[in-house]
DNA sequence: TATTAATTTGAACGATCGTTAAAAATAGTG
DNA sequence: CACTATTTTTAACGATCGTTCAAATTAATA
């Protein structure tokens, strides 16, 4: 019998906490290689190394690798996307949301765990670099992605009525790449500048830079 | 013998010509499947297949796959080079550069090669990308893009005299990753808006956004 | 506790990978 | 033309890849 179950075959008997503990250490494992190495160059039997299981338990808990991969980037999405819409939602009880406002609601779940969130969340936050850039991952950018992108996006649309929707998607696209930037190219940041930033001044530096950035492109 | 020569050994004759053009024909087609498929999924037997010769020519001529990586993107990278420098000279000779013409002469180039240099210069543009995105081609970053980045960078730090490097140099990658975005992420501007977007207005865009954003972040 | 679904183990499959080596063919040079 | 450095062809190496399957083990449930 297949864990993962692609058929509509209903399971009789709870999961036991063992296997549910080896499901996660596969997940945490896979999340990892593939944030270092991306999909082709993360291998199963690393994972299931670093898991400390045996190879086919890999295939066992989270199918073929494309089904494991989309499981990884799922698992923490979810998670993700509430933390950001609930910052929208508290932001909008208290009043009128500003450019400002709404990227920090969208920005700082993602930098927030990316920095203390432990060393899982830092490799999720590298593994959403790779969704993001690679078209072949457009699927899953689609379902666990873009339904928070489209209501923040939806957002600054009223704040700017009557300018080009495409304007809007640019300008996100914009701010969202140069959000992933400081996950993926801070060893850049730091070459270039020849010392070493620390989060918070980055974060800070990052939220001036996109606000100033949407507020020119959508004038 | 091995036309890649890693060894000090000299040739003792001038290449044939033929060889000279297989040798672009392997490049070519290496720095499409790299930028395709990345540098894991990218296979040497596709890149023979694509370029029309035999398994064993693609390593007598590119070398190891590191070594042909590293080759293909940097046969274009003095180029592109030269032509920053070139609109960045240019336009210093002309009047005090400004945040804005300095993003042009440094945008530019990269985003017009894309659009109009053919379908090898928009593989080419998706090549950096994934140079940019992976902390695995820093020394490949740091050899083929960081001069030019690094002169850019002390460009403007002239305009804002006192200013934190740190800050300069974030802004910095923030733009070029957005500029990356551009290349990579197209698709996802275009669903979220619901409409296709022309390239012009995208460059537009693209300018309005960094020039703001940098201007935000340094002052 | 007895039953058996769920999970783990162990082994192997075929395919593809990057790389290498030795012939065969080509073409530059005296 | 004769010589030989260069390039092309052909074949194979060992390693690793994702995936599958049957037997052995574990543990949830009646």
């Amino acid at each position: 019998m297949n864990a993962v179950r692609t058929q509509a075959t209903r399971r009789q008997r709870a999961p036991s906490k063992r296997s549910l503990e080896t499901r996660a250490r596969v997940l945490d494992a896979a999340e990892k290689l593939f944030a270092e190495h991306g999909f082709d160059g993360a291998s199963l039997r690393d994972m299931a190394k670093l898991a400390g299981v045996h190879l086919a338990q890999v295939n066992f808990h989270g199918g073929a690798k494309e089904e494991l991969f989309f499981t990884v980037v799922a698992r923490r999405a979810g998670e993700l996307s509430e933390l950001r819409m609930e910052a929208l939602e508290d932001l909008k009880s208290r009043d009128r949301p500003t450019v400002r406002s709404l990227l920090e609601a969208f920005i700082h779940p993602y930098l927030d765990r990316a920095a203390h969130g432990g060393p899982q969340w830092l490799a999720y936050a590298r593994l959403i670099a790779h969704v993001s850039t690679d078209i072949r991952w457009r699927h899953i950018s689609e379902a666990c992605f873009d339904p928070a992108a489209t209501a923040f996006a939806g957002e600054i649309a009223m704040l700017y009525p009557g300018s080009d929707n495409r304007k809007i998607a640019a300008a996100l696209v914009f701010s969202v790449s140069a959000m992933l930037s400081l996950t993926t190219a801070r060893w850049r940041i730091d070459a270039l500048s020849g010392s070493e930033s620390d989060d918070i001044s980055m974060e800070q530096c990052l939220v001036d830079y996109c606000e100033a950035g949407i507020r020119a492109a959508l004038s």
